[in-house]
Order: C-alpha cells, then structure tokens, then sequence
DNA sequence: ACAGGAATTTAGAATAGTCTAAAATTATAA
DNA sequence: TTATAATTTTAGACTATTCTAAATTCCTGT
C-alpha cells in the first residue's frame, strides 16, 4: 500500500477510468486530447504506468492501454474524492454545479481519507453527485448504473436525465435553463437521421426542444416503460 | 499579477515569513532544517527567487535572504488560507485542533480566491485562527499583535496567552490537556535562571505548573498590567 | 591575526514531467 | 495491394526540484 502517486499520475489515470467507458483499449491520442499533452508525452507515461512495481495499466504497442485492477483503485478513489467534493462545495459553500468542477478538480488530490470520511459523514454518505453520476463507495465499489445515452434514444420512447458531464460551466449553465438535469423526465418526439438531432418534450412542459450531438452525447439517461 | 508560483515556493516563502519573526535575515541552514532539504537545495531555490522577474527574495550571499513586498504578499496569501483552512476544518469538519495543520498545509496550495472568500464568509471573517495567530485580511494586512514569548515573562507578571505553534499535534493535545490554550489567564511564579524554566499559574486554578523552553518559546502571550 | 571549524556555495547528477521533430508502424482506400 | 495518410513511438532536449560531495567563505577563539 502507500504508493506514491503524483497528481499528474492520477489525472492519467482518471481520465483512462473515463474513456474506458467508450472503448476496451484506451488509445494514445484519446488521452492526449483529453488531458492536453502531446501524443508522445502520453507515450512516456503509459510505458512508465505498465511497467510500476504492480502495473497500474495493461498496455500493448500500438493498441493504447486498458486500466489493471491497481489502477482501477486509484481511478475510484479519486472519482470519489471528486463527487463527494463537488457536493460538499455545492451543499456547505453554496457553490453553483458549474462551478464545482474546477475547484474539485485540485481539491481531490490533496485530501486525506479523513476528509474523504467526515465529508461523506456531512452530505450523509451519499451516492450520486450534484450531476448525477454515481459516487464510488467508500469500499471503492462502483455502483453500477442502468443507463444509455440520450443520443441512443427515438420518437415514442420515454425516460428520466441520469447524469450529465460536468467539465463544461458553459454546458452546465445551458442545461440548467433548459430544465435538462438530473430527475428530469421526458418523451422523444422526433429523431433526424441525418444530423442526429432529437425532438424531445420535458414531462410538464408544453414546449418542445431540439437537441444535436453536442448535447446528446453528453447526457446519460435511464429509459422508462411508460411516460410517467 | 497571475504570475505562476509553484507549492514549492509558496513552502519556501511561507517558512522565511515565519522565520522572519526571529531574524532580520533568514540563513540558508535555518531554511534547510525548517523544510527538511539540504543547506545545497536552499541556497538554488533562494538565488532563483531572488531573480525572479520580480524578486521575491533580496539575497545577499553568506548573509541570507529577506522577503520583497512581493515575497510577503505571497506568503500572506499562503498564511491566510492555512489559517482559514485550519478554522474550517474545526468548525464545519468537526476536526480537533491537533489535526488541522497537516491538512491545511496541503489545501492551502490548491484553493481558488472564491474558495477562500466563502469560506471566510461561512466562518464571519475571523480574524484570528484556530491557535490563536492573526489572519491576516483579504487585501493581505497582517494585524499586529502586541505579543512576546512566554519565555521572556517573569515573577510577578500577568499575561494571557495569545497563541500557539500549531505543527506538532503531539504538544498541542499536551498543550489542551494543560490548559495552555488561547485566552487562558495566568501569573508567573517564579524563574529559575539556569534551565530557564518557568514556574506559572493559570488564573482559576491552585496547581502550578513548570515549563521548560520546549514549551515556553512556542507559545505567545500578551502581558496584562494586573491579574484579572 | 590566523587556524580550525562551521556555514554556505558550487559542481555534477538524478527524477518527473513536458516538448518537438523524426522514425516507425498501422490503417485506409483506390 | 500498395501508396498515402494517420497514429504512435523514439530520440533528444528542457525545466523544476532535489541530492551528495567538494570547494569556498566566514567566524571565533586563542
């Protein structure tokens, strides 16, 4: 135990955590984009993750790198540490859900599992953050979830907004007036197989709203039997 | 203004602020024991800061360093946010007074202006922390304090005690056991030359108690005319 | 006033993380 | 199926921070 993990170790690896969710094998220029470096710094890094003491990640030339077990650890306890603080900035500082991204993202690397404890203690152990996704338990299970994307949904299907990302305040303030956040419910409309955008009516809502990939691809909704 | 300050210097200069209180000049050795790096270290790390764009440091080979204005500015902006760190953490956390400095003396480095505005809003603006020591204001003032060490009292005087150093949990849960806390009254009983201990009372209570160096030069009293 | 010891500085090297530019490999597409 | 494009890796270099060991400078006591 007791590893030492830089922040920049974490970062790659959290955000690995993240685009494991898209794809098995998470490629060189995915994590490059995401975490603005280049290409052959991600290279470095990877090479020097596969190869720790326990390997934090599983990584074969040319075909990008999955997370190894030691390396899903550390992804889940900085994830906890990011929602849960998120929530805290949201519940006891009186911070906007657009604004708790930035902040949580310095805090998390710096806190101890005390803080991590009495901050859970505080919001009552919760188990999903401001945005909805879920919070990693303290045993750093992820509780998992039975969603899709709002981009896989068509006319006649009904559902309720899971989780949206979180890293964009523009995104964030956009959603939020649009009434597009966790809880919410809704029914599709139309779908446009050309560009993909969606027609979709909020339960108790008259007006309709249309909606492109920009948006669709960054909401994570659970499908509902019946428009309830 | 935003200029890019690593935690490594805030450490730097938040230390010769501290250090600064005994001397006019900081040595290298003072700097290299306080932070646990070689005589060799300090002495690259003060030269660099000393020609930074603008210097933070004014150094003066083989004599040591003092802050610039710019070098204070910095290391108040650092002080103040352990000092509200550490009050939050008591008030909202729940943290006992031994335990907050390692904490704070990681989150000190990473917290945004806003993070530091709410949280001096949720605590009323104190203006004192949670060891007695002054905080200083948003614009950067350190109040002073009318204090002198504990050592320097002797028979006959009154003081109250003013403050504590905060970086040893062991000493402080000493130090409450004691009584020793901020605001606790007492008169000094005798002296005794030789080892320099000081035999005192606190007010309200019979015993007396006797106190070496090792605690006397790390607590700041005020000294009152008459014994109230 | 100068010799020895203490403190400081210099020199040289290591690690973590980053970059650009060039080389190598894989994928695409005609 | 082969050339071209895209991606990935290697090579070489830079910055920040640290170290040890050696050289230098300062100070103190006789």
């Amino acid at each position: 135990m007791g590893r030492l993990i830089s922040d920049t170790v974490e970062d790659y690896l959290k955000m690995i955590f993240d685009l494991s969710a898209e794809t098995d094998r998470v490629s060189t220029g995915m994590i490059a984009d995401a975490l603005n470096v280049s290409p052959a710094s991600v290279t470095d890094m990877i090479q020097r993750l596969a190869t720790e003491d326990p390997p934090l990640l599983d990584y074969i030339k040319h075909q990008g790198v999955a997370l190894t077990d030691e390396g899903i650890k550390i992804a889940l306890e900085i994830i906890r540490h990011h929602r849960l603080i998120e929530l805290f900035l949201h519940e006891v500082l009186g911070y906007s859900w657009d604004q708790v991204h930035a902040e949580a993202d310095r805090l998390e690397h710096v806190i101890s599992e005390d803080f991590e404890e009495r901050v859970a203690a505080v919001l009552g152990d919760p188990i999903r953050g401001l945005h909805g996704k879920p919070i990693p338990t303290a045993s750093l299970e992820m509780p998992d979830q039975n969603t899709s994307y709002l981009l896989d949904m068509r006319p006649e299907q009904h559902g309720v907004i899971h989780s949206v990302n979180d890293d964009d305040p523009d995104f964030l303030r956009y959603l939020e007036a649009q009434g597009l956040v966790p809880g919410a419910k809704f029914s599709i409309v139309d779908f446009s197989p050309y560009d993909n955008n969606l027609r979709l009516r909020l339960t108790g809502q008259d007006q309709e709203m249309v909606l492109g990939m920009g948006v669709t691809t960054q909401v994570q909704v659970e499908v509902l039997d019946f428009e309830s």
